[in-house]
RNA sequence: GCGGGUGUAGCUCAGUUGGUUAGAGCGCUGGUUUGUGGUACCGGAGGCCGUGGGUUCAAAUCCCAUCAUUCGCCCCA
């Protein structure tokens, strides 16, 4: 046990676990797609600089959870910790600025150095979207929409809500800031040990803190609302009637922060209580700062992205939905001629695999594990007279077909 | 990074106040005579009791450490 495990946090995914992994990235591109996104997938390593400049030196994430290394010619290199500042690095490199608008759509592991427990790896698994040159009300609305279709189409609609929140600009968000400083300076000793480093790194988040005490001295703060322009007011305004032109309920939560530095205007997180401290399935917001931060023209821009293995969690089991076909060839002399069939009906676009050993019994109940729908039974007998005995595993009614006839006579099968 | 729980066969778990060859169910596998399954019956394989130390005549059982996992905090998807 000790000796072969793989490395904390991370795991192997293979059975059910693949099947609904790769479900939920196939299914999620589908509806994203319908939105007119494309697909894209950056490096899963870049150079440090690219995460130092977005994500935000003083978060978390950067500042004790990145798998940072050197290469061997000495360059800071990290491992992603997350999608988006990739793909806007990818923006910036490639010099697409002339193709925005752009809506990309990626898929696959994000690394962070963090305490493993349920739905919490240090190799994890994203999928996400990131709408680029994305400027009205209406492509936040978009952009939260699809993501509900996307938990919809994977059967989840019904176990999470949406919370949503607005940052506001660059200015309301450091008045704001300013304001909050002001305020919890007051109670600073009274504060948990976190929101005291909070106070000084990250004010906003302090609202979001679980601390009792830290709690109810938020409950008193200063609210974000007196502190909103009147530009971002409206603009948040108009993010809410839009989910509500299209029908979908939200919960406003003024303490929705997110943990990035490089959010503004509308934040969002679809939740559950189902899975205890890891509720947040998706969550994203506006960033239109980040683009021109990087050193790119600026370019708003809004995205989000979802925890595959929390995904998973909520999902039920997935099986096989190709109908399977059993080969069961009877002695070494149709062995050649079972070989070919199935060839052929592969290439004719069914799922067929074989069984060549032990008896018969033994091979149906193998066959019946597998789920097998329909199994060929080829003979010398049957050989001798160029035909199989196709049996239906359901009804145990089983017929004699000439071989000629067999694609066909599965094929009538799994449509009927 | 902090605090608590858990760690016995592939899986889910028993294992009495420390006491001979460590158990069950499921799964896997062989059989119940010839080429027909999902049932029943009878066999079989499979365990350095997470790992390393210690206490003891004797440890799966007690102590320490370590690793993994899990719950909460933190953080976040």
């Amino acid at each position: 046990m000790s000796k072969l495990q793989p490395v904390r946090g991370t795991r192997d995914i293979y059975g059910q676990l693949a099947y609904r992994h790769h479900h939920i990235i196939d299914t999620s591109f589908e509806v994203c797609r319908r939105y007119g996104y494309d697909r894209i997938s950056t490096p899963i390593f870049e150079f440090t600089n690219v995460f130092l400049r977005s994500i935000g030196e003083t978060t978390d994430i950067v500042s004790k959870e990145m798998y940072s290394f050197e290469d061997r010619k000495g360059e800071s290199l990290t491992l992603r910790p997350e999608g988006t500042a990739g793909v806007v690095r990818s923006l910036i490199s490639n010099g697409r600025f002339q193709e925005l608008p752009l809506k990309q759509f990626y898929a696959g592991p994000m690394f962070r150095y963090e305490r493993p427990q349920k739905g919490r790896y240090r190799q994890f698994h994203q999928i996400g979207a990131e709408y680029l040159g994305a400027e009205e009300p209406r492509s936040d609305v978009e952009a939260i929409s699809m993501a509900f279709n996307v938990l919809q189409a994977l059967g989840l609609d019904k176990s999470i809500s949406l919370e949503i929140n607005t940052l506001g600009d660059e200015d309301s968000r450091s008045a704001y800031r300013d304001a909050l400083v002001a305020y919890f300076a007051k109670y600073k000793n009274d504060l948990s040990a976190d929101s005291q480093m909070r106070l000084e790194k990250n004010p906003l988040r302090i609202l979001d803190s679980k601390n009792e005490t830290d709690k109810e001295i938020s409950s008193q703060a200063p609210a974000f609302e007196a502190f909103l322009n009147a530009s971002s007011k409206t603009y948040f305004e108009n993010v809410c009637k839009g989910l509500e032109n299209l029908g979908l309920s939200y919960v406003l939560n003024d303490k929705l922060v997110r943990g990035l530095d490089y959010y503004s205007h509308s934040v969002f997180e679809f939740v559950t209580n189902e899975l205890g401290a890891q509720g947040t399935v998706l969550a994203g917001g506006r960033y239109d700062g980040l683009v021109q931060q990087m050193g790119g023209k600026p370019t708003p821009a809004i995205g989000w992205a979802a925890g595959i293995e929390r995904l998973e969690m909520l999902m039920p089991d997935l099986a096989e939905d190709l109908p399977v076909t059993m080969m069961m060839p009877i002695g070494e002399t149709t062995f050649s001629e079972a070989e070919k069939l199935m060839h052929d009906l592969r290439s004719a676009g069914h799922k067929v695999i074989s069984d060549y050993a032990g008896n018969l019994k033994k091979r149906f109940a193998r066959a019946d594990k597998v789920g097998a729908k329909l199994a060929i039974i080829l003979g010398e007998e049957e050989l001798s007279k160029n035909v199989v005995m196709l049996k239906n595993m359901k009804t145990g009614e089983q017929d004699e077909v000439e071989i000629n006839q067999l694609e066909k006579k599965i094929r009538e099968n799994h449509e009927s």
